[in-house]
DNA sequence: AATCATAAACCTGTCATACAGGTATGGGAG
DNA sequence: CTCCCATACCTGTATGACAGGTTTATGATT
């Protein structure tokens, strides 16, 4: 009877759980019904069940753990940097166009961090951008620093869609970073890419949007550059 | 002590076909193993290896059907809109912040379409603005043209990360467009949001990217123009 | 009465097995 | 050489079992 959906039993419970979620006004954090009691209350079995919550784990919509009781997730780019990896990997993505992408966005967000950013974020993008210079002889730190950077940035926009579609990138720009970085071989080279990072947190921390989007226009201009050296396709 | 993954050995097969992925550098169509046989290689249960196999369908990486080996799947925004409209639902993003990223989105689509877009894409673009026009006596259909409208837009972008952020977009924006349509009840105020589409259509059949920027930016004043009134927060 | 340890109840992770039904493949009939 | 069908293969679902991890209730101790 209540067969009427669209194919399988496991994607009639993936929707059962969604509409489960939002009915009941469930937030982050809270928690679900267990496997058993979902599996009675919708009539499927065991194993049903647990692979509608398999799926909407991969997705980071709920939060999974052995013992425990399935949780509503936070907003997390988990699920998103991978089907951004995996569009890479299969070509049907490149990296020029993920560069292009970031561009538009961070352009966006670093225009609205100039305007929203507390003062306590002011001082991490400078704290991280002075890291960045100290951690030059590290690539693996620095690395991570430039992705700190800006993923804070993507927060001061106070726009949590913004923050998902940046962390979204971070995974793919693990694997691509190293190769931009070898291409900025000489100390003048480096100076730059790392003075700019500067610039970018002087002007955010100035509250100066526009010098803050030249800032980010040049960051994007060097960098694209270095992959292109690299014959990143 | 052998435990060296991150927790669970679902996580750990997921890894292991992700890598087979790569590492066979498989395309869109190709197809994997069967469970039986990764259930046998990796030395796990075959639920184990279902689970697996749906945590990855469920980020759309790969396509799965009764009876048929799993499939390398092409890139698809469905995986990301249940993100997105999870987050709304929760209330960890709200309408008007995801407008503002379309806004900054489709400037940038609006004006590289203008640029690339190909005959068939123009004359289909404005094609579907005028059907808009068409059905304005049927809200349901006209969203779907909309929602349309703005697709190929983004995929004569040419670059398919806009096309699936895009696309993300769509399932949360199927929910809220009936709201912002209420609120331009008088003819005045409808004929206003098809003419922008017409615009942005014409502009980029045009081949000029300043001019679609200029009714892009009219289309989105005027959508959340709309969307503030009806007091969608 | 409040606290804390401990046992019981509950829950998830994984495995093995079974069977229904969909898909593909090879071999025989024409 | 083509077409059809039996058969082997494969996925979808159910059931039962057991090993751990977690929560709750019990009961002893302070």
């Amino acid at each position: 009877m209540e067969n009427l959906s669209t194919g399988g039993l496991v994607n009639d419970t993936i929707g059962a759980i969604s509409r489960h979620i939002r009915d009941n006004l469930l937030m982050p954090g809270d928690r679900l019904p267990s496997e058993a009691s979902m599996s009675k209350e919708l009539n499927v079995s065991r194993t049903v069940v647990r692979e509608a919550f398999r799926s909407l784990a991969a997705m980071r919509i709920i939060d999974l753990a052995t013992g425990k009781r399935a949780a509503v997730a936070a907003i997390d780019p988990a699920a998103m940097s991978l089907l951004i990896e995996h569009g890479v990997h299969t070509d049907q993505i490149n990296v020029q166009q993920i560069y292009d992408v970031r561009r538009t966005i961070e352009t966006r967000i670093v225009t609205l961090a100039a305007i929203r950013r507390s003062d306590t974020e002011a001082t991490d993008l400078l704290t991280l951008a002075q890291a960045m210079q100290h951690a030059v002889g590290d690539p693996a730190r620095l690395m991570e620093l430039d992705l700190s950077f800006h993923l804070l940035l993507a927060q001061a926009s106070r726009n949590p869609v913004f923050t998902l579609i940046i962390g979204a990138f971070q995974g793919i720009t693990r694997q691509t970073w190293p190769i931009g970085w070898k291409s900025r071989p000489t100390p003048a080279s480096r100076e730059l890419m790392l003075a700019t990072h500067i610039d970018i947190a002087r002007a955010v921390a100035a509250s100066d949007p526009q010098q803050a989007v030249t800032a980010m226009a040049q960051h994007f201009d060097e960098s694209v550059r270095a992959l292109l050296t690299a014959g990143l396709t």
